[in-house]
DNA sequence: GTTATTTCCGACTATTTTACTTGGTTATTA
DNA sequence: TAATAACCAAGTAAAATAGTCGGAAATAAC
């Protein structure tokens, strides 16, 4: 799996959904977009794949938008960043372990080793627990607060 | 901290120094493009990389090439990876703690979190432990025997 | 039934990053 | 003096990223 700034706005997103729903029955990417600071139209780019993925059910018109399709306790960040990012092997031979004559190349371990861990860590972080902690609780109330402002340019550099 | 096709031939590349520098008092360039299918000029912008970290050492000319500065039991994967690939923070504001109106963002605890355990993780594992791995030191015998061939193209796809 | 809202969908584009190559210079040994 | 090999700066092609744009279809409110 990849890490970029598409997973990151994915996570964020499905937190503001988690934080949002039980306030309006569907949550609109337009408020996601306000709260967060992420344009409508590459948010409707990120829902599509989390709709795919099965984590969100979306509806249509006024007062649609999106919800969990599970409790935010059993969605894992794993299952969000895959589902948004392109799946890559971090091994340099596509986990074919014939990259070198048939046979495996020389850290193949622990390329293999590294991303499970990453993947495990990831799988085992709930959208609940996050949503849970204090600290979170707080920025969002702050963020409520604030939702027509002038948009940040972010420059992210994580791909 | 950066994970690319980059920081894996540096680590490719130094478990070559280590398992060859026994051998010759200096391993170079040449003989480990031979072995890992990286071209020389690639080897030389990523050895620049190694030396300017302090983790090899070079001299010119004629039986030159590089030597492991430390012994591989005490260079870290991660100490290499950083080394080579531009350092990047996982986070959306860049550290700052103030990307939002001088509060954390929503995810930034997860982000840093998750690159802790990604740095962690590497940062325990040392260059001496996979070479002394049975299956890397096979590897490197079937390499050794098999020094030029046609180079195949590596499509790799972790960036 | 018309209008506003919102998801849905495909294609397009600018920028950045990656993964190299090229063309030299300098040091060292034989 | 010739060969070898590190050293260095800059350039380049391809890929990936991070979006935008223009519409179409569904639904609710009026």
């Amino acid at each position: 799996m990849k890490l970029t700034t598409k997973g990151r706005y994915a996570v964020t997103a499905m937190m503001d959904l988690a934080l949002h729903q039980s306030e309006h029955e569907y949550v609109s990417l337009k408020s996601i977009a306000n709260h967060q600071e992420i344009s409508v139209a590459y948010l409707e780019q990120i829902f599509s794949k989390l709709k795919a993925g099965g984590l969100v059910n979306g509806i249509r018109g006024p007062n649609g938008g999106y919800r969990l399709s599970r409790s935010a306790e059993t969605i894992s960040i794993f299952e969000i960043i895959d589902a948004v990012d392109e799946p890559i092997d971090i091994t340099r031979c596509h986990g074919k372990k014939d990259c070198q004559d048939g046979e495996v190349c020389l850290t193949h371990g622990l390329w293999t080793d590294l991303s499970n861990q990453i993947s495990s860590f990831l799988d085992q972080l709930k959208l609940g627990d996050i949503v849970q902690s204090e600290r979170v609780r707080k920025v969002a109330a702050r963020q409520s607060m604030r939702c027509t402002e002038t948009q940040q340019t972010q420059h992210v550099s994580f791909t």
